[in-house]
Formats: C-alpha cells, sequence, structure tokens
DNA sequence: CCAACAAATGTAAAGCTTTACATAACCATA
DNA sequence: TATGGTTATGTAAAGCTTTACATTTGTTGG
C-alpha cells in the first residue's frame, strides 16, 4: 500500500508527453496543443487530455520547450551588492514585475567583479537566458559591441551605448538639489562622499555638486571630495577623515544612505553629531531612513518603479527584438528631515 | 568594412557545434569531447578544434546540454522578502557559494503568498532548476509528499519533514539567551514582538521566551505578546500599543532587527527613548544594528554562514540523489550594546 | 610485416517538446 | 451520393547537445 503509494507520487515526477498521449490516446501533438492553444481541439478531446494530464501530473519539461522554441523566460540581473537595501527593492520589484510577465530573474552579485558580471552574462550568450539587466556601471562584455545582440538594459549606472536602453533619476539635477538644500541651510563648506570613481552615476552626482557649488560662487575644496564605495564602512571611514580636517565641514552629501548613516555614526563616536554640528544628506530613501535618529534628509528614488519599469523594457526588447531603445529618467524628490539644519 | 565587422561579431552568437566541427574537419562529437574531456583527445585535434571555438565565439547551448544531460545548474531560492537586509546577505552568500560550484540562483521572493511559492517550486517540477532553498515558513508543495522528490533545504524556518534538509540556529536557546539578558537587567515586564503567527521560527522564539520568563517564575502577561510581520512598520505600530499598556513593559524582544529598529523609533516619538525608558532586543544583527542610535543589542546570526552551508547542503543532495538529510543547527551570539540597560 | 591491442574519432540515437505539413474525419451542399 | 471545404488529428522533423557503440587509426611486439 505504501509503495503504491510511493509510486503513485513518483509517477507525478515522472511522466513525459508520451505517457500522457498514451493515456489519453492521443498523438503527442495534441497533448502539446492541449496545453498552448487548447482551442483548436475538440473539446471532447481537449478534456480526455486534459484528464490523463491531471492524473499525471505532468509538467512540459521547461528544458526541451526552451530548446525546441528558441526562447528563454530567465533574466539575470547583474549588480554589485545585493547586500544593500536599496538594491534589495529595486530587485524586489524588478521580480515580482518580471514574474507577473512569467519570467524569472538569476541574480548575478558581481561583488564588483569584472570576470563574474562577464560570466554572468554568458549565461544569455549561452542562451540559458533572455537578457540582461545591468546595474554595475560596465558592460558585462569583454568585447563591448557585443553589446548590440544581448538584450541589455542598463539601469541606474546609465552607461550610454548603441542599443543599451537605460533607466534611471536625473543624477546630476538631484545631486544638485541636495546641494542646494545645503547652500539654502547657510552651509558654505559641503563635502561629498561619493561611489566608486569607476561609477559613471557617482561621477555625475558629483558634477551636479560642482554645478550647485559654482552657481553659488563657491570654491571646490579637493579635500572635501571623499571616495566611498556606496558600502556602510565607507561613511565610517570618511567621517574619520571629515573630523580632523581644518577648517572642518559643516555639511556631508553622501551618494547614498547606507554611507550617510556611516557618516552619522562615524562622526557621532567623535563627538560631533548630527544636525547640531553636522548636516548630512543621503540620496535613495531606503526605507530604515525615516526611522534612523536623526531621520534622514535625502533624495528618494522611486525603488519599485525603476525595477518595474527596467523589467518591462527588457522584455518587451527580448519578445520584439527590432524594438528601440529606450531611456527612461524617473523622477526624484528631496526629502527633508531631521539631519540637516540651518547654520 | 562595417558590414563585415558586423557579420563577424554576430558570428559569434549563432555559430553551433556544428560550425565548430566543420571549421576543424571533424565530428560533433570530437567537438564535444575537446570541451568536455579534453584528456581523451589528440593533442593535436584538440587544438584545431579549440582554435576554431576560438574563432567562431562558440559557446555550447545550455538548454540543449541540460536536455541531453538531464540535469540543471539552477537553484531557486523562495523568500517572504528579499527587501530585508538579514535575508539580502543571506542570498548574497548563498549565490556566491553556489556560483562557486557552477550553480546560478532564481530569486522567487513570493510575498508570503503560497500561490507563488508553488510557482517557484514548479519550476523543478518542470525540470528548469535542480532544487529548492526554502527560507519561508511551509512546503512549497499542495500536496508535502512531493518534497520527499524534489531537493529541498529548509533555511531558518526548519520544519521538519522526511527527506528535507534543514540550517538554522537554535531558535528556542536563542531567544531565552535575549529574555534572561533583559531578565538579568532587572526587567520584570518584558514584551516581544513576533515573527507571523505562521512561522515555525516566530512560535520556537516565543518558546524559548517562556521558557526564560518560567525558569525565573514570572508569569506571562499575554498582553505583552505582539504579533508583528518581521517588517519594520510592524516595529512601529507594536510600539503605539506598547507605550499604552499600563504598566508598561520596560523591555521588548523584538523577533528581528527591523522590527527593532521600528519599535526605538516608534516609542521614541511618543517621548519614550532607548535604552533610558525601554530596553531593546533585536534578532539577526544586521549591519545597520552596531551603527544605529542606540546600537542595538542583539542576536547575532551568521547570515554568511547560513548562506554558504544551505548551497553546499543543497547542492551536495543534488548531485548525490541519495545523500542523507542532515540539519545543521549554527551558533547564534547575543551581542550587548546600547540598546538595553539595568532597570 | 602482421597480429593484437590500445587510442582516437566517427555515427547515430536519445533527451522532450513543438510545429509544418500531411492526412483523416466531418459537414454541408449540389 | 459525390464533392468541396472545414476542422481535427497525426506524422515526423527540428531544435543542439552528449554519449554508447562502432569504426578507424596507430602502436607494439613477435
Amino acid at each position: 500500500m505504501f509503495q503504491l503509494f510511493l509510486t503513485e507520487v513518483k509517477l507525478l515526477f515522472m511522466s513525459g508527453i508520451i505517457e500522457v498521449a498514451k493515456l489519453a490516446g492521443v498523438s503527442t501533438a495534441t497533448v502539446s496543443r492541449a496545453l498552448s492553444s487548447p482551442e483548436v481541439l475538440n473539446p471532447k478531446t481537449r478534456a480526455k487530455v486534459m484528464s490523463a494530464i491531471e492524473t499525471l501530473g505532468y509538467k512540459p519539461n521547461a528544458r526541451a520547450q526552451n530548446l525546441r522554441q528558441q526562447r528563454s523566460e530567465l533574466i539575470v540581473a547583474i549588480m554589485n551588492d545585493l547586500d544593500s537595501p536599496f538594491m534589495a527593492s529595486v530587485v524586489q520589484a524588478l521580480e515580482s514585475q518580471a514574474k507577473l510577465q512569467g519570467y524569472s530573474v538569476i541574480v548575478g552579485d558581481s561583488q564588483r567583479s569584472l570576470e563574474t558580471e562577464i560570466s554572468y552574462a554568458d549565461l544569455v550568450r549561452n542562451k540559458l537566458a533572455a537578457g540582461i539587466i545591468q546595474m554595475s556601471p560596465r558592460l558585462p562584455f569583454k568585447n563591448p559591441d557585443h553589446a548590440s545582440f544581448v538584450p541589455i538594459v542598463s539601469v541606474l549606472e546609465s552607461f550610454a551605448y548603441p542599443g543599451v536602453s537605460s533607466i534611471r533619476t536625473n543624477n546630476h539635477d538631484a545631486a544638485c538639489t541636495a546641494t542646494n538644500h545645503l547652500l539654502n541651510l547657510g552651509h558654505r563648506r559641503i563635502a561629498v562622499v561619493t561611489g566608486p570613481e569607476t561609477s559613471k552615476q557617482s561621477n555625475i552626482r558629483l558634477q551636479g555638486y560642482y554645478a550647485a557649488l559654482q552657481d553659488a560662487d563657491i570654491e571646490v575644496v579637493p579635500e572635501f571630495i571623499i571616495e566611498g564605495d556606496y558600502r556602510l564602512e565607507s561613511g565610517l571611514t570618511a567621517a574619520k577623515r571629515l573630523v580632523t580636517m581644518k577648517p572642518a565641514p559643516t555639511a556631508v552629501f553622501c551618494f547614498n544612505d547606507l554611507m550617510a548613516f556611516g557618516v552619522i555614526s562615524g562622526a557621532h563616536r567623535q563627538g560631533i553629531t548630527t544636525p547640531d554640528n553636522l548636516s548630512v544628506v543621503g540620496f535613495d530613501d531606503i526605507a530604515l531612513a525615516s526611522i534612523f535618529v536623526p531621520a534622514l534628509t535625502t533624495v528618494s528614488q522611486p525603488a519599485e518603479e525603476i525595477g518595474r519599469q527596467s523589467a518591462d523594457v527588457l522584455i518587451r526588447r527580448i519578445e520584439n527584438p527590432n524594438a528601440k531603445p529606450v531611456h527612461i529618467e524617473l523622477p526624484f524628490k528631496l526629502c527633508v528631515r531631521d539631519s540637516t539644519r540651518a547654520l
């Protein structure tokens, strides 16, 4: 009895289209049609087939389907660091939107290694995946010309390359706005903690910062430009350097919230409190930004929207290979909270 | 010239084993062997083949390989909420370890929907993926008996089911330790903010809490047991209720750090500060825990280790189908910081 | 130089579907 | 009832590899 039961369940994982066809007394083609285009079948046959499928628990072998149909419902999301709240939010939204359209998402956390990014991109060269969401700041190819032959959309970091769609906020203006906020509060010595110098996104934000200072006729102090890497720790390190500067900056604009937390915390340990002695602005507006003490003033980016649109754009391109590349710019918003204060 | 160039690059994405064989003047079998078991080939032929592969940029079609070899290098990670720092860390480690062994990870963020979990589990039923990392608190099957036929390991939430491996910390003891910490500080009115009642993990922690209270001869106040859902907001909500209780608890043990942040922040808004008026203990020890103000006392779980081991155990099971299920318990550690204080 | 054996390569089937095309069944009309 | 036209189903190829087995080539020793 137990044996019987085991066999029964096992069946569910073993039977192919041939067994179904046999059980229903039809050809495999008919079984296939019952699932892919039921409307062409005589209702009676369809019922027979469906019932056979049901009793055998048949699930079409996706690998065989993919091979035959020359398609894949897998997309690869390449990123530097999944363990960053903002990235996780984007990926979550991306995944959820992809799923709506029948696609699954492979996570490609490259830890900043180009090698690894290339190996993930190879998943589409070897036809396992159908396209790439690129969220790290470069093309995942040895030869960039390959990009034109692979559905790929660049998210957040938007490098321009023919055939590559992109989705981002206006980083220049966002940085400008953040800097202006500090200027309007009367700050004159404003430091920044950037992303890695390889990050285009970071460079553009830096340009925005420069532009704002220039408009206000304030000279850039090279010492105030601190290179971070978008991780918490680099905020802490930056804080150590900041507090020793003379004259010290009265405000810091960090290119993401995590580093902003690091700066606040690091400065705090040296007795410099925010916002009393140091105003801090972040970037991203992750969930914790409004909870942190002090609540973080930050540039809000629509993570969910970015994720959703990325999925949509990529899938459109996959399913319609000669779709023109698009470049989408999503709105940002400055959220003023408690980490900034007038001088 | 440009046309020539285009064709050249395009080749890289078009050529199959047959073209390679033709160019090298050998059979497709030999090409296949050049990649899979080079040692059997005559060095000369191998060189010829490799050079042909090189010039054509040939990459074997993974779908055809998978189909023929009846294997897959994809694993599905099913979770409730990727957008939680602890989960993201686990997934990151998992992904990195899987990659070392040639596997890629599909993210299955179910948003707590069983439907969705089942549809992700179907990826292995339809042979696209080879196994499942289950991090949400139930089996992703309509019929739980199916679990025995699918490589699956339960991570964090460890439900017992024949054939299902599990990896977790000792949630009972960890909760006990956390509660004892508060008891030792002199607290007697200790509330908890749990996970969803469906979470086995949460229930076990609750047992640990009960045990600690019982050992200290303290009666459980049902009102003090607040159900959360592991999200920040539920910490905020819990705080609202906590502050209105009379007598109010002097300490709260939250079943994850995110909710702990929520409680601290929510209480703060009502004028109750931590640790002066309320001691708070978290769970997980996410990166932000030590940065938060006040730095959070919390139970540290080895996220990376959990992720790594999950990948290892699952892959071992995939590659050796009659491997016995294992149950791994990883160590936790109470990190005492600034959010708890003696009464 | 041949036999016997080992080493290297080739041939073709198999893995599981889908789908173009061919065939069969059905229905309506003349 | 025969004819023509639909509609429903079946047949077999194709999608791209891998691999068991067959065959060829090469080597060694007598």
